[in-house]
This record gives structure tokens, sequence and C-alpha cells, in this order.
DNA sequence: CGTGAGATTTCCT
DNA sequence: GGAAATCTCACGT
């Protein structure tokens, strides 16, 4: 068994912690029996001070609170009228950071994922395809809602592994998915070609091109 | 392939 | 009132 992330590793610099999580594996307690997993392959970096689309950047509200508290729980926000979103909260207590997980790679407890997100069980390829390559589908296939807003990654029932790359992937920067502003910083973080990696639309940039 | 509508919460103007 | 850190489905090319 991996070694679970730690509150110090969540009290690193916002960039580090970024750079870091890609490779590292999600996990989720169901109940003593079912522990959901997948790879994180796809990040992106939210703070208050400088970064427009952030939620926390017009200061603390009653639903980004969780934002400003302390860093490795987890704020979840409703969106669009229909989905849920997962960040991690980084540190340091009082500022409004987060990291948002935008895409894993499933590795265990497949069955009950498809289950969460297609309603039952399901062997269909093109399904399983589209399982957890994007923020609100991943919340969906993990089971995550409001009720998971404020949860420690410290605790028992949601956390983080270390992890790590293997030879031959590549993290890789782009500006972000699916913001109007802010959309100049390279503050998405991704493993190069990983098929669960979520589509970028139009106007995106990268890094080193 | 592409575009567009609809799901309907939370926050800001 | 309108936009938003999204996704799915329908329809036209």
């Amino acid at each position: 068994m991996k070694s679970i992330l730690n509150r110090k590793f969540y009290e690193q610099g916002i960039n580090q912690i970024a750079e870091r999580l890609p490779g590292c594996i999600l996990k989720r307690k169901m109940t003593p029996d079912i522990v959901l997993s997948g790879r994180i392959v796809e990040v992106e970096i939210y703070t208050q001070a400088e970064d427009p689309a952030s939620h926390s950047y017009n200061g603390k509200t009653a639903r980004n609170e969780v934002m400003f508290g302390d860093p490795g729980h987890l704020y979840v926000y409703f969106t669009y009228g229909m989905h849920y979103c997962c960040n991690i909260v980084c540190g340091p207590e009082g500022r409004g950071d987060a990291i948002l997980i935008r895409g894993v790679e499933p590795l265990g407890g497949i069955d009950h994922m498809m289950a969460n997100r297609f309603g039952s069980a399901s062997t269909d390829s093109g399904k399983y395809a589209q399982l957890t390559n994007g923020p609100a589908k991943l919340c969906q296939a993990y089971a995550i809602d409001k009720q998971m807003n404020g949860e420690d990654l410290c605790g028992n029932r949601i956390w983080v592994e270390e992890g790590k790359l293997f030879p031959g992937e590549t993290v890789r920067r782009s500006t972000r998915i699916g913001i109007r502003q802010g959309n100049e910083m390279f503050r998405r973080y991704y493993i190069q070609d990983n098929p669960w990696v979520s589509k970028p639309g139009k106007g995106i940039k990268f890094e080193n091109e």
C-alpha cells in the first residue's frame, strides 16, 4: 500500500502540489468493502489573489468558504444547475487557493463507478471511455456531491496516495479549460497523451510551442 | 465532423 | 437578469 499524502504535502506551495499530483491515486471508501480508485492525470490551479477565474477572487462567500480553510480538504461546488466538481484546498489558511481535479484514470471499483455514472454497471466501451475524463464526470463516478464539501483528505473517507509517472510520461502545462478570464495563465497540468485527460476546447494555449 | 440547446444553482450587477 | 471552473443529446453538414 502506497503512502497517503499528509497535511504537510498540502501545505506546500500550490505550484509544487500541482506538479506532483499527476500520477497520484485518488481513493474513496464507499463501504468497508468498496474502495474506488483512480490515477490523477489532469488538474488546474485557482488562486484568490491574481486569478479572476477563481471562485475565491471576490472574497469569501457561503459557497466558497471551504477554499479559505485548512489545506488538504475537499472543496465541492455545484455548477450549471447540473454538475459537481471537486477541488483540493491548498494553503495557507485564510487564502482561497485550490486545485481542480479534471481527469483520472480508473483503476479500482470500476463497476461501481459505472453504476454511479450510468445507473448500472456496463461493459460498453464507449461509456467506459467517458467514465472519468472530466471534472464533473469523475465527481459523478466517485459519488462526490455537496455532502463531501469540506471533507478532510487526511481522513478515511477520501484521500490521495503517493504516485509517480511511468517512464516516458511527461507533465505538460497549458491554459485552462472552460473559463473566460485569466486564460493567459499556464495553470493546467496534465499527463501528455493520457486518454483520460479531458478534451481541450478552442483557444487553449500550450507551453513550449 | 460541427454547432446549439437544455439541465436549473450560486453569485454578482 | 445573466453568466458560470460542464456534459449530453439532437440535428445539420
